[in-house]
DNA sequence: TTTTTTAAGTTGAAAAAGTAAGTTAATCTC
DNA sequence: GAGATTAACTTACTTTTTCAACTTAAAAAA
């Protein structure tokens, strides 16, 4: 069901959106007959899109395309810096700003590591400063952006998703976070999740290209997926879709973080491989390891920490055999540092999701690494404003023809 | 992002659609300006899709309302016989039928057991058999029937989505469903899952009316969930979303029938919850006890009894609790034989639930027992053709406008 | 060169929604 | 009880947008 009603401007505005859709897809090379095909729109109708998107200069005509028997066709090409769009990845110790093209190259980057956690109002100030420095080496005036997209390490919460769940994270209990960036940016602004906007990114510009359902899962100290649906991010209810990292996996197994037992981000997220690695190798849980580390170690041929990276392949791969089960995206996408430990952990994730899922057809899906790594967040918080923008309710503004 | 291009006609009918649906959810005492205001579309347009339901039967104009200070209202009613819908529930051990008019009201129903599970064709010979004598029964001609929705206790399986997945049920291997009945009913027919069937039912007729997500838990022999999402099933990619009975809950837990290790369903099933209390109570394996003995004797205060309820309401609550944080749906519904435990069993399912989604908001979704009992799948069946018939695509065939 | 094929643009009709003014009906006010 | 007010609904006309058929254009094939 549907609840919304239709009236006559909102087709054009509707299929305004669809051509703009192909064009940013199969970009090079589309003439109006290909659109035509793509669409299913009459001859009539694409012209006139097309004529609108000449006038207002988001596509132009770039020259004629090969013949197959008759005329030559005219070659549209869309124009990347029509409009950029900027992001911020706030991580849990880092920020990373991004601008991007809407090609998806990345026009300009900056990152720092940052204590995020502990800082909420600090932060917000540093991703302003940094935002702000990144638009002057991309010699960039915030008129040629369409907005700002930030991603936020924690589920978003409050009646309008405009602040972070703090439970993790106490320092940013109650802060509207976008309402920290609003005086220094006149940009429409987007909060996200960072799982979600990792999703976003490699659905429009990563893996996921191919794919209308994905789930991204994104490993780091929390473990979190962002789950797209239909080519939309699916936050669920109450915004908390996608919380795997809290998932039981064994009921009455080790005590997570968050106050429950057998939560899979206990044996899968960083903290508990390090706790892993110290304690079976006797290692003092104050000594500075770090995952890379773990791993580079694990590479070395130390038989204790490729068990404990196997181990939480394996947990990893159970919580995804639930995944599957569940919510049955097309494509199962990684993403983290854990990441680096490829093939060791990967064989391990596959074989353990493969027993569970065996008697369904949710056993056909691709596991797979992220193609965008540690760019993936910050890009997907760009490309935000992007999908936003596109929509047909939106479309009009972002041509300027209103 | 939607790759669907829009016409002009597709307007009407997507508002007729609209006005439909409003009809049939807030049916008595609607007038013109009520819709107007329901689907924010002007008079001119209310009335002319008014007329066309008018002149098709669909509804009625069946009196005057209150006034407020002007001119009274007149009231526009739905003719709840200007179509039936028949449902086949087809079970792991029975065949239920029914025959539902517009406003969900139960025509006729005929139900009996059948060794459903051991002989597929037979199951569906019987089914047409069952489906004829109710039409008899009700006095009903086929032309008055809008469709036949058939529902399996199996996942859909195949390219088409047109088949059971066969891995407990190996009689029904490669039987096309609908093709058994074609034949005998001339008739749109829809084939859908148990849970996902039940999901439509309750969403439509029952407890899920106000929401727009929710997940119908159905426990039986096996458990498996359908997901409402955006008042539509969700299927997943390969059909295989809901299957929450083979969820893992305990990495290196009970053999399950589907050959793994620690899934939900075998503890949380009937037969695990029998073999619990045979296990416990000394009893052989082989004597004829039925959950619903198991229930009773608990009522009467046989604490073992209760006990393995209990703990079966502990693990239920572990797996909804994963449902929460990866779906995060409006309501979680429960329905099957388990329920006749009452709150015994809820409130296990209910603290255990909370326990593990408490820093999240899914912690305020209600869990609640299905308002439909036993109708609740072939009910769903029912429906299934009655969601269909008003989506804009096949509205003015249900209207008898083409 | 002529014919065929493909691409792009144009014209007129049709569908549907909206606006504005008008009609009908019931209730309130003086 | 006559006129004013409010509500519900209808009618006539305008706007937007699409589609079908046709025209123009360019290239390839015969």
């Amino acid at each position: 069901m549907n609840f919304q009603s239709v009236n006559v401007s909102l087709i054009r505005e509707q299929n305004l959106s669809l051509v703009l859709q192909y064009l940013l897809q199969n970009s090079p090379q589309t003439s109006r007959t290909d659109l035509m095909r793509l669409t299913h729109l009459s001859g009539t109708t694409v012209s006139a899109l097309v004529n609108i998107l000449l006038n207002s200069g988001f596509v132009s005509e770039t020259g004629v395309g090969e013949s197959i028997g008759g005329r030559r066709p005219i070659t549209l090409e869309l124009n990347p810096t029509f409009a950029y769009s900027m992001g911020v990845d706030i991580g849990a110790s880092h920020i990373t700003c991004m601008i991007i093209d809407l090609k998806g190259n990345v026009v300009a980057s900056l990152s720092e590591p940052f204590d995020v956690i502990h800082k909420a109002h600090a932060t917000m100030k540093r991703a302003k400063e940094l935002l702000t420095r990144m638009l002057e080496i991309a010699h960039l005036d915030l008129s040629r952006v369409a907005g700002l997209g930030v991603s936020i390490p924690a589920p978003l919460d409050g009646e309008k998703q405009d602040r972070l769940l703090a439970f993790y994270m106490p320092d940013w209990e109650g802060m509207v976070v976008l309402d920290e960036l609003r005086p220094f940016f006149d940009l429409p602004m987007f909060l996200e999740n960072d799982a979600n906007a990792g999703g976003i990114a490699e659905k429009w510009w990563g893996v996921g290209r191919q794919h209308h359902s994905l789930a991204f899962i994104k490993l780091g100290v929390g473990v979190g997926a962002g789950l797209i649906i239909n080519d939309e991010i699916y936050r669920g209810f109450a915004g908390s879709a996608g919380e795997i990292g809290h998932t039981t996996i064994e009921s009455k197994g080790r005590l997570c973080r968050c106050g429950n037992r057998g939560c899979m981000e206990s044996y899968v997220g960083i903290p508990g491989i390090l706790k892993d690695v110290q304690s079976r190798r006797g290692i003092s849980e104050s000594s500075l390891m770090t995952i890379e580390d773990v791993i580079a170690a694990a590479k070395n041929g130390e038989p204790v920490n490729t068990e404990v990276l196997q181990t939480a392949g394996r947990y990893l791969g159970i919580a995804i055999a639930n995944l599957l089960n569940l919510v049955n995206p097309e494509i199962v996408i990684l993403n983290g540092y854990i990441m680096d430990a490829g093939d060791m952990l990967m064989q391990e994730v596959v074989s353990s999701m493969l027993e569970r899922t065996l008697p369904l057809r949710a056993e056909f899906t691709p596991i797979v690494a992220s193609r965008l790594g540690r760019d993936a967040v910050a890009m997907g918080a760009a490309t935000l404003v992007i999908h936003q923008s596109i929509q047909p309710e939106y479309i009009n503004r972002f041509l300027h023809l209103t």
